[in-house]
DNA sequence: GTGTATGCAAAGAGTTTGCAGCACT
DNA sequence: AGTGCTGCAAACTCTTTGCATACAC
């Protein structure tokens, strides 16, 4: 995957910011990184770029559809890479951790619920939250 | 409906600002109401009530279960009155509009996937995003 | 009267913006 | 060479907190 070609097909220059961070979310695949994680994976590699350009990098991706962006909870937004195509979230409470699914039958009934509103459906945001597995296991 | 008793069986005082944020709820069934709101809509009753307090009445009565707290969008925390019954939303992304829906069948396809991954479900949210009838009408 | 709640001021977290100089094409 | 991009500083929004006074019980 040649990054720098992904970058300027939306139009924007191959700079060292955009370059890194898109490279991140390829090392980090299925992982979802909000600003703060991303500043602090550069600063990691003693790559000085700073929190505002982050945020404009992770904006324009996301208006470019090459990141997604979540807010699963308010505090802080979230991004994963898009691959194009949809799935809801499964978020543990107690760890963090983020596991995706899809179910058509729940894709389905979505729509008609809709359609049963005459409402025009653009997207959903569907999370299950509870305990993972692991943490499950854990606490009892 | 007694509103200071309500408030009193939760431990909390009877407060003019508890009282009346939780009238306001009643007032406006089914509105899911911010912090600002409630703070507009009580400076125009001459009731002084300074924001932090709306937040720290809010949280109040979110931990009593009295109101539930939505971040739909990540800007700012909503909420409403808790009925006692789950349900989900439809957001209109024109005109704000916030309708409410439950399905049956995608509950218990929310449970089947959770338990399929020994996942311990403790709460969802479902949110479709979309134009609502009026909106989507006046588009075309 | 006692202890809790409020008003006020200020702080905090996440995010956005203005601007001047630097770097990609 | 020219325009877009970044760093830096500061602003902005929503929300939370500390403290002294005021109110509910």
């Amino acid at each position: 995957m040649d990054i720098p070609k992904q970058i300027r097909d939306c139009g924007l220059r191959a700079t060292l910011p955009r370059v890194r961070v898109l490279q991140l979310f390829h090392e980090h695949p299925g992982k979802h990184l909000s600003a703060d994680d991303i500043s602090h994976l550069l600063a990691n590699e003693k790559i000085n770029v700073i929190l505002p350009t982050v945020y404009r990098v992770l904006m324009q991706f996301a208006d470019a559809n090459i990141l997604i962006r979540h807010t699963f909870d308010a505090e802080r937004a979230v991004f994963e890479l898009n691959e194009g195509s949809h799935h809801d979230h499964l978020i543990c409470t107690k760890c963090g951790r983020v596991d995706e699914f899809i179910d058509e039958a729940i894709e389905r009934r979505q729509k008609a619920v809709a359609q049963q509103r005459r409402f025009v459906l653009q997207t959903h945001t569907l999370t299950l939250y509870g305990l993972c597995a692991q943490c499950a296991s854990r606490v009892r």
